[in-house]
DNA sequence: CCTAAATTCACATAAACATGCGATGAAAAA
DNA sequence: TTTTTCATCGCATGTTTATGTGAATTTAGG
């Protein structure tokens, strides 16, 4: 059983590179496998090093560490990516999360952290500066900004409109709500006045992707 | 204008409490506003101390911290909320973060790095430890996995879907594919035999729930 | 008090959808 | 080669939705 956290570097400005791979060959529990200049024998590179964890700037030239990623992430789905980068771009970080990504750091991030987040990701943790988990998280909660009152539904026809998220029928709905199916077709109607649709999916697809409900 | 970062506590384990509390008066920067061992009169503690960063373990008896969140966000929604929990559950964390929540630590994390936090998450960052990190990420990454395998829809199939998810009609389905309309209800009647569902409607949202497309 | 929503109901008709029972040819799997 | 799956199409029938028109009662706001 091997011990130590094979890593390759890609970073195609030659002083840092040298600088940071001394650093990993100097640390004991980590074993540098190759440091590049950039993506263009990805490949092979992965193929035959086999590394544990891939350490990433963002902006190489040729082929941009975004799309290596998703590259690295093909020929060995096990291997963990961790970006580096300069600018915060929330643009590119969200692209190489969604890419594959496990972990993003920006560059003027310790030395010291950036060895511990390397053992971080291969253990299964995502390294990443507070201000990036702040972007990640922001897009994950920026959800419940619209609300059912942007439309101006009213109480009863929330509940309607529940009732079709929940797939039932109309008739289903008036049982549900002690109503005659006529007054249920009677507040659809006027929910899709207000939510300017014009059939059952619509709406329920307008309320899902919205979160009205 | 005050320097010094306004902080509220709630901790229901007193010797934590006092002991994070000693702390955070003794740190420079920040001004411990009170400490608390449950949230029954959170509202007025918000109203009256208006702190900036609320530190809040997530297991409190009576209110849980979770729904504390909801209601610190809502009576002070520029104030920054960074919780505190032994188990990094997943469940309880999403809830969290959706509630409003801004940072995450685990309460093993040393009493120097949840001060450092304090400041992070008050200048905007998003404190949290890389396993909450990755948990975080994976809930976003996983996205575009598409399990449409999963119930053998075939590729015409996924293509009617599709149409359905736009929110089309059968007979626009048939115009965009080039197809008849008997054609579009003989794929449909195979996706909800699939699918196990009898409408659009249903077909609609077990695809969207489930990512399908 | 008056008006504008909101909630409830009714009847009617056309369009869209669900489903049953077919069928053919092509491609893939056995 | 035979069988199975896919993709295509047709017809028929009943159900569900969409929409027009109208109206009575309750509730909230000016």
């Amino acid at each position: 059983m091997e011990t130590s956290v094979g890593v390759i570097y890609y970073e195609d400005n030659r002083n840092l590179r040298e600088g940071i791979s001394f650093l990993l060959q100097a640390t004991s529990g980590l074993e540098l496998l190759g440091a590049f200049a950039d993506c263009l024998n990805l490949e092979e590179e992965i193929r035959t090093l086999k590394p544990d964890v891939v350490l990433m700037d963002i902006d190489l030239p040729g082929i941009s560490g975004i799309e290596a990623v998703l590259q690295v992430k093909s020929w060995k789905p096990d291997a963990q990516v961790l970006m580096l980068t300069v600018f915060d771009d929330e643009e590119k970080i969200f692209e190489a999360l969604r890419n594959g990504a496990s972990g993003y750091l920006l560059k003027h991030t310790p030395p010291s952290e950036i060895i511990a987040a390397i053992f971080d990701i291969h253990q299964g943790g995502s390294p990443m500066t507070a201000n990036i988990a702040r972007k990640v998280l922001q897009y994950f909660q920026q959800q419940r900004v619209s609300r059912a009152d942007v439309y101006n539904l009213s109480a009863r026809e929330q509940d309607i409109l529940k009732g079709l998220v929940a797939g039932y029928s109309y008739k289903l709905i008036a049982d549900e709500l002690f109503i005659s199916i006529d007054t249920v077709r009677s507040h659809i109607r006027h929910i899709y006045d207000k939510l300017q649709v014009n059939s059952k999916t619509e709406a329920v697809l307008k309320a899902m992707k919205e979160r009205l409900i």
